[in-house]
DNA sequence: TCAACTGTATTATTGCACTAATACGCTTTT
DNA sequence: AAAAGCGTATTAGTGCAATAATACAGTTGA
């Protein structure tokens, strides 16, 4: 059973885009593998205390990309071929990469600096500061 | 008097949002400093093809974080004082890497491999492919 | 069998970003 | 002074994300 304990919405994204982000991350990271059984659409939007329409809307959307299969009364499982998984693995960290290089070429600063940025960063912790940019 | 010309509205952020980001960057970047003429709303809502409104929604809430000076009837300028300037660098580029980074993490990958990811794609040229995830 | 689950579908409502169309008063320019 | 442009404000409407409340049909386990 795919566990979504790690999970936390937050940010400006649509819940069920980020719940999509989520396991697709999460087959990406390798901790979700093809044949894994999904919870229910009632079970999990009960443990994220969101609407089931929202996680309907999300796995409705896994299911159009092949990434699910579901069947009425059934329960859901992931259907993830090795080309798919690889594709995904691409796209993913594609666009991760992407942002952040758009990013920061707009604030103006060097490859070196970049990598340096990141470099010093990396093992911080997390910290507050969800919105920001007041003052 | 601020230009725009590179401005393009992406992604599902707030379009008011992604100016403020815009005036922002452009400033940590030195391509924006104190004193310099804002383009007024109604110039800047048609270059850019939206609302007068959203435009002025962004540009009320920079005047709100002190960045801009506007008077009634009056043009609009940059108002930056080094301090300001400053912190404003350090919280862009902070955000962007810990985003990015938070990303990163999630997929699984080391930092030697994000170091690399950056490194290779530096230089690579924007594509289209603005929403993806299809398939 | 039958109760409890499952996926799926429908309709209504709320909130927010954004558009749209004005209007008012001030500043600048001629 | 007068016109043009400016910032500011108000009201109305649209689209989408998300909530809410059901309903129906198929699957599963006791």
């Amino acid at each position: 059973m795919i566990s979504f304990d790690n999970f936390k919405a937050e940010g400006r994204s649509p819940v069920y885009l980020q719940i999509i982000s989520f396991v697709k991350r999460g087959v990406a990271a390798g901790s979700i593998v093809d044949g894994d059984e999904l919870p229910s659409r009632r079970m999990l939007s009960a443990l994220l205390g969101i609407n089931p329409n929202t996680v309907q809307k999300a796995f409705a959307q896994l299911e159009r990309e092949g990434l699910i299969w579901s069947g009425t009364g059934a329960k859901s499982y992931m259907t993830i071929s090795p080309k798919r998984l690889e594709l995904l693995r691409e796209e993913l960290l594609r666009d991760d990469v992407m942002l952040l290089i758009s990013s920061l070429k707009q604030s103006g600063i060097s490859r070196e600096e970049a990598l340096e940025l990141i470099s010093s960063n990396w093992d911080r912790e997390e910290e507050e500061d969800p919105e920001g940019e007041e003052l």
